[in-house]
RNA sequence: GCGCCCAUAGCUCAAUUGGAUAGAGCGUUUGACUACGAAUCAAAAGGUUAGAGGUUCAACUCCUCUUGGGCGCACCA
């Protein structure tokens, strides 16, 4: 948490010093990282921010600050001085890092938590049809959703994970209408899968699991037991891919369940939108005056025959939602339902919602290469690349890594082999190999009688190489990276974080040995690998990978 | 036709949302195992950030236009 302390205090100085300019207005400046050429731990653009604002000239301001600096936060701060246009770099004390390093040993897997933060948040994703094995395309929706999940319950949100399962609808029928024209098929019949069907083996292998129940045809209910057997495979996809949801929403509950009045819940979001005037009805059916908050046309809700639309479920859910008491909520999409963001952005304000409470997070698509070669894809055959038969061939963790790899909204190209391969070319292998390292390590130090346990024992102030300086600056941005991934609502950060720490650890690794003849100096490092051991845990944690001791 | 997203090293991608000389990995070239795992490290080469304007002390980042790609525009879900 150095960052974070550095801004509070920084900003408080920052603020007393505006208001005896007589401004009375808050700043946000930044502190960063400078480049890799610039000798300093940090680098705030404070001063030319209040330059700005004061027009005074930055360097002067910067000169102001840094006696301010100097004289209020000696406790964290080294040294300080002027750069460039008017830049602030920072020198931190060597004692600052030692204590986060404590931090890190003794807060172990709470190490960056924070508490008392209780606000309710969903996330919601994969909610693939039941309709068919989930693709890698679910895949990377579901490790996406899942990671982020994972780093929002670490910064304290009460997050609740869910799958929304269609199970309403046109699409229903027509794959209730599948299983039983291959049913039938099977039994003989010669009868056509008309086009549009869904056209997959799994198909067969739900209407062969009926013929071998040996039952009466009129008995029965092939979207029932098509969506059981679906459902299933779904399930056991996502168990294996290490995703568990906390509730399964049924569309059901709010397209078929009746109230005391014989009112389900998409038709009372239907009378509320009437009721505001938010609704009118034209060619006999039921429309949405969504143009008024930015989509680019009005739609329908209820087609002239009665039936509902999708969208009039989806703005029902949305709405039950935000009064099951979520005050953040957060969809998963393919990019390909872009289109569709304007749209439910429209009924959230019409609800009387906030629409910035609704973060629609668009992933792209995953295309697969095996040796650099793409392997051809056909959802309308139902010859598509399974997420299963992916884990089953690269395995969970290289699956999950390589799908957070990359930021959401950049295509991600996922190469089966090198998924595969055990070497530098394979990120997972790197950022494991540290782990295996340490382990070793940690192990042989075991053997020795000399090695002092007790970190208050320990002068970590032998820590002191630029190695060493740069690994436990590195650690310490941690909490830095949990903070980005919420801001930019992705998990990828912690996969360029983790390889960042990787190679910071080998830098050491060569250049420092752990275990010498000074008991003093490997009992130091060896916290210093110890506290690696912990920030790899709880990085590859983040994002659902799991740990090896040994590779 | 309208709208959304994207374009960065030979390849795949970063760049802490406006900061300093744009960074990693792979590939290429060179070097390093007689103590903790060489699945590693050190170094070199590689760029007008698609192009043109604009805003700013400062632009890969923001605005406008052009070019080239992906996707979406149903009384489907």
């Amino acid at each position: 948490m150095i960052k974070q302390d550095i801004t509070k205090k920084l900003n408080s100085l920052v603020n007393s010093y505006l208001l005896n300019k007589n401004i009375d207005e808050s700043l946000k400046f930044s502190i960063e990282i400078p480049p890799k050429d610039i000798n300093a731990d940090f680098a705030t653009n404070a001063a030319m921010l209040i330059a700005k604002k004061t027009k005074i000239n930055p360097r002067l301001v910067a000169q102001e600050l840094i006696n301010e600096i100097l004289n209020k936060m000696s406790d964290i701060v080294e040294k300080a001085e002027i750069a460039g246009a008017g830049f602030i770099n920072l020198h931190i004390k060597n004692s600052v890092l030692y204590k986060e390093l404590i931090s890190i040993l003794t807060e172990k897997e709470k190490y960056g938590k924070i508490l008392n933060n209780n606000k309710k948040v969903m996330v919601e994703f994969v909610s693939a049809n039941p309709t068919g094995p989930l693709h890698i395309g679910h895949g990377r929706g579901a490790a996406i959703g899942d990671s982020l999940s994972r780093i929002l319950k670490h910064l304290g949100y009460n997050v609740t994970k869910e799958y929304y399962l269609n199970d309403v609808g046109n699409q229903m029928l027509v794959l209730a209408k599948s299983t039983e024209i291959r049913y039938r098929q099977l039994k003989g019949e010669q009868i056509e899968l008309p086009e549009g069907y869904y056209q997959g083996s799994y198909i067969t292998e739900i209407a062969k699991r009926l013929i071998s129940e040996d039952r009466n045809i009129e008995d029965i209910d092939f979207k029932t037991e098509s969506v059981k057997d679906i459902l299933k495979t779904i399930k056991n996809d996502l168990e294996d891919f290490a995703v568990e949801f906390d509730n399964w929403f049924l569309e059901e509950t709010i397209a078929s369940v009746k109230d005391d009045r014989g009112q389900t819940q998409v038709d009372k979001s239907c009378e509320y939108f009437l009721s505001k005037g938010n609704a009118y009805i034209k060619d006999n059916a039921l429309w949405l005056a969504s143009t008024k908050f930015g989509d680019d046309k009005d739609r329908v809700l209820k087609r002239s025959d009665g039936r509902y639309t999708y969208l009039a479920s989806d703005v029902a859910y949305h709405k039950n939602k935000f009064e099951r008491g979520f005050s953040r909520l957060i969809n998963l999409w393919g990019a390909d339902h872009h289109g569709y963001v304007a749209r439910i952005k429209a009924c959230i304000q019409m609800l009387g919602f906030n629409k910035d409470n609704l973060n629609i997070i668009l992933h792209q698509l995953v295309s697969l290469l095996r040796n650099g070669e793409p392997v051809t894809m056909s959802t309308r055959t139902g010859e598509f690349v399974t997420l299963k038969e992916v884990v089953d061939e690269v395995g969970k963790d290289a699956c999950r890594f390589f799908f957070l790899l990359r930021s959401p909204d950049s295509p991600l190209e996922f190469d089966l082999e090198i998924a595969k391969k055990q070497s530098s070319e394979n990120p997972v292998f790197y950022v494991q190999y540290v782990n295996a390292r340490c382990s070793s390590i940690v192990k042989e130090s075991k053997n020795r009688k000399d090695i002092i346990e007790d970190i208050n024992k320990i002068d970590l102030t032998l820590l002191n190489t630029k190695e060493e300086r740069d690994l436990i600056k590195q650690l310490s941005t941690f909490c830095d990276t949990l903070f980005l991934s919420e801001k930019l609502m992705s998990p990828h950060c912690f996969t360029t974080y983790l390889i960042d720490l990787a190679d910071k650890y080998h830098t050491f690794y060569e250049k420092c040995r752990v275990l010498t003849n000074d008991s003093n100096l490997s009992s130091a490092r060896l916290k210093l690998v110890e506290s690696v051991i912990v920030i790899i845990h709880n990085g590859l944690n983040l994002l659902g990978v799991s740990i090896l001791e040994k590779m």
